[in-house]
DNA sequence: TTGTAGGCGTTATCAT
DNA sequence: ATGATAACGCCTACAA
């Protein structure tokens, strides 16, 4: 029931004025020895902090970064967060975390509450729900606020913030050379995410690969209900003769990799398998799949870097768009 | 650029005093309907929100609970998090969140950062370090401030807050009980969480069974290193007979899963799986794993209930110790 | 119906 | 070497 002590109440209990106590506590040079040691001994007798609300306010600084993002259960967003934190709190700040489960509504509800002045800077990705029914209206009550945003994996034209993507286009390039290399000339292509851009951006550059080499021959199966998918490849992997899979996504590669086990066919042998997984799964996945690698820990780490530099430096007018070239396709390991 | 306009900005620019202004905005009867109008419009006219940190040092409650978890990778955590944040958003409430990656060090850094005032409440689950190395102290500081707390999880008498867990002992039971049913005679146990509470718990009721049960017979496997205990299984699946496996946490059960796949036997029919993996996991995995529910969503959702509640009446000395007892074993759907 | 003053906890500036 | 005062943005008695 203690209320936490403040100021006030030392200096009442310490027979000096609040300002000495403060003074004490910040190790002022005006102040002698003698009554710095009183009051800072008596501070930590009672377990005295200051009160961040309160410095927030006077500093008008909250060492926050506030953290949009569309679901928790996905294990990219869930290392992008997981590294978001661990950044963060190495520049010492906090995160304040909105989940918006791909809905534009939540979506706009967090930004909302975001924009009071709860946060110094802004990291979002922003949902699917958006992207289908392209509207960014929201974005713009924070857009001339001088609270830095950041938005990363889902960029778009339409939202002019600082960003860090990955170059999808050319991963997926990179990937299609792999299987190709391995043999394979009948590829098919799995997505649940048709709607986000970097879902359209990758079918084009699996098209633009098609063309280029027209002697593969590609097949492409969308959809955003997860049950279906996996319906709809085991009825394609039992009547064509599919030498690949590319999975768009965790989601498509995981149901991929169960249809696979379930028509018996052996991977690597008879099918490869590759896609957009990350090491949490595949750690504990078997049969191990080849995955392209989007670095969620560095999306992560230059998301609070930029984000920090420009709460620091002030919101400049200059965006900063990051995009992470790197990719590679490790192979499968197992056995 | 535009810093956020404040109620005394407003004033000046109409020309009347602030109070008016303050007024004004939250309806109170005290004004004409005129100015108040005349007020609002302006207001909505320049963006006006009020400043969030303002009013928390006003009235000393920042709609924040601040949660620590060990790590957001667990796709168990994740799910109780999701949920945490779900139903702290239906109270009005915000997350700020720490990850402690299982580190004592970093969770007495969270618990530091997050009892100068930041939070109306706190909901933990103690890192792996923590209760290794049996340290509490760190949680007296919070102990005595009226800021309500709640574990969940991994709970111990050490840590005399309200909590949420669920019952251990009764659903290793049950699950035996349930792979006794099937017919299982030799139980493999793995674990790569015997540290923990929860983990000795488990392996508890695991050596209770096999007392009440002496035709049975049982293997304990534990390891915290996930890539020794993966070599151990195979090695003991392949030069023992076991009948089933019960793994204690989702890394045990995973790879338990991709280890009996390795030496390809076939699930069900010659070994029988359980573990502790969630839906998230499981829709994704070939084969299905029968699984006992920890109901993430539930431990979430009580823990929010619990906090809010304590928030809203005042930090009672009674403690709510709830246990969820439900648990299933929800059986292999798949083929 | 409107305006003034005080306070939430802190620091910084200005006296004493 | 100390203490008083103002300010951060807001709300709410109380006064006018």
């Amino acid at each position: 029931m203690n209320k936490p002590i403040t100021i006030k109440e030392i200096a009442r209990d310490l027979g000096v004025s609040f300002s000495t106590v403060s003074k004490s506590l910040n190790d002022s040079s005006e102040i002698s020895e003698k009554t710095k040691k009183k009051v800072k001994e008596y501070a930590a007798l009672r377990g005295y902090t200051p009160n961040q609300i309160a410095l927030s306010l006077k500093n008008s600084a909250t060492f926050t970064i506030g953290v949009i993002i569309p679901d928790i259960q996905n294990a990219f967003f869930a290392s992008v967060l997981k590294n978001i934190e661990i950044h963060a709190k190495s520049y010492g700040y906090r995160i304040v975390t909105f989940f918006t489960n791909e809905k534009l509504k939540e979506e706009e509800e967090s930004l909302k509450i975001l924009s009071k002045g709860l946060v110094d800077g802004l990291i979002i990705c922003p949902s699917e729900e958006t992207f289908k029914k392209r509207k960014f209206a929201h974005f713009d009550a924070v857009k001339n606020m001088n609270t830095p945003v950041l938005v990363f994996d889902r960029v778009d034209e339409n939202l002019d913030f600082d960003s860090v993507s990955v170059d999808d286009f050319g991963s997926i390039i990179s990937g299609l050379d792999y299987l190709y290399e391995k043999g394979a000339r009948s590829i098919l292509f799995a997505s649940t995410i048709p709607a986000l851009s970097v879902g359209k951006k990758r079918k084009e550059a699996f098209e633009k690969f098609l063309k280029d080499n027209p002697e593969v021959k590609g097949t492409i199966l969308e959809d955003q209900e997860n049950g279906v998918l996996q319906n709809m490849l085991l009825e394609v992997l039992k009547t064509e003769k599919i030498d690949a899979v590319f999975g768009m996504d965790i989601d498509s590669t995981m149901l991929a990799s169960g249809a696979i086990s379930m028509i018996g066919k052996e991977f690597k042998e008879e099918i490869s398998l590759l896609g957009y997984v990350n090491k949490q799964y595949n750690r504990l996945v078997y049969p191990k799949i080849s995955y392209i690698n989007q670095f969620p820990e560095k999306i992560g780490q230059m998301a609070v870097d930029i984000i920090v530099d420009k709460i620091k430096i002030g919101n400049s007018k200059i965006l900063k768009k990051e995009v992470i070239e790197t990719f590679i396709a490790i192979k499968d390991t197992s056995k």
